[in-house]
DNA sequence: AAAATAGTTGACTGGTTGGTCTAGCTAGAG
DNA sequence: CTCTAGCTAGACCAACCAGTCAACTATTTT
């Protein structure tokens, strides 16, 4: 039940808001009563909390398999861009909109209002990152980018990308997004795929 | 009353949120009663999209000031740069967090729920977006940067820039602001300042 | 001065909100 | 069979929500 009142907590913020989002709606999709919920939560931001970080759990071995140190660095952005792009295509599908980045939307909302989503967020949103910079890290090690400073490298990228991310879900525009792999590689100042063989 | 009205509303959406923004809310900030602000406004939705689309026409003769074809290209950008930063450090200071981007905050808020606020703010994004292409088709032109694609260029960069201003609000950190003028010039491709000279 | 227009007031409504509380259910251990 | 701990049901609450309305005042127009 627990597992099904973040799930349901998960859908409804993404696709609508913090703000949008009641406790009886997550209730009623999570096919529980307002009891259940109070037994396991103590409110309403908790929830959210927890359905945050049960989210990026889920996705946590995605990411360890996109990132996996064992492919090439470049590439690493190349598979999660692309997986990225396909997930939100199949979520529009579902329900009509690009959501883009759920910490993002979320993240800007609550920011000011709510510190412990707040950190949540700012926790995961910092995981993420994290992928990045060791990509960036290898990719300059190989000699493929110039990035002495990775941190620094991958907060643009990082910033670049989210904000691609919103600006797709503000336009429900996906194409943004499509071409978001070149973007990279431009941010990255990488050459183009097909300059490196040369 | 109707400017106070919308004055008190972007500063209640701005810092705090559409949903967590309450009409009495806005009425009280402004010392205006329920009725005046059904008066002049059928709707919150209707007051949002009018507060949005007025605090534009303020800040328009400064973006036409800071974005004028007179000043070299790239400088307009580290002029603008430099004024959002200021900005939002002089609004930190009155209230305390790094705001960001209202457009980008409120606009991922409400785009699954609000068609009117959300058309505004497109509208809105797409007239700051023409600035950056115009000072990059400029910059182009003058050899600065190569950016045979102004469009795509300008809106990389401003997915960049509102990126940047969406992870500062979250993490109430002005920092990634403050660096920013670099980061524009490198996601522009263009050399750094004093290379441009030798 | 009369009439029309423009703006203001605050009490009001019906519905929703996040959150509480208690009584009861159910499954497993003894 | 009984006890108990984990969970569920759903009625309930005060606060708050967006929005309405008829009565009032101030300013212009005629």
């Amino acid at each position: 039940m627990k597992e099904r009142l973040t799930d349901a907590a998960m859908d409804l913020l993404w696709e609508n808001s913090y703000g949008a989002t009641s406790v009886d709606a997550i209730c009623e999709r999570a096919g529980a009563k307002k009891g259940s919920f109070y037994y396991f939560f103590k409110s309403k931001s908790e929830l959210a909390a927890a359905a945050l970080e049960a989210d990026w759990n889920k996705k946590r071995k995605e990411m360890d398999t996109i990132f996996s140190p064992t492919a090439p660095p470049l590439e690493r952005f190349d598979r999660y861009f692309e997986f990225v792009h396909d997930r939100l295509v199949e979520i529009q599908k579902k329900c009509g909109s690009i959501l883009g980045c759920p910490l993002m939307s979320i993240g800007s909302e609550v920011s000011t209002q709510d510190q412990v989503v707040r950190d949540t967020i700012e926790r995961i949103l910092d995981r993420k990152r994290n992928y990045f910079v060791s990509a960036i890290r290898d990719a300059h090690a190989q000699g493929l980018i110039v990035a002495p400073d990775a941190e620094a490298k991958a907060k643009t990228l990082f910033a670049c990308y989210i904000g691609a991310l919103a600006q797709a879900r503000i336009q429900n525009n996906v194409k943004l997004i499509c071409g978001f792999k070149q973007v990279a590689r431009d941010v990255l100042g990488a050459k183009p795929a097909e300059a490196v063989l040369s």
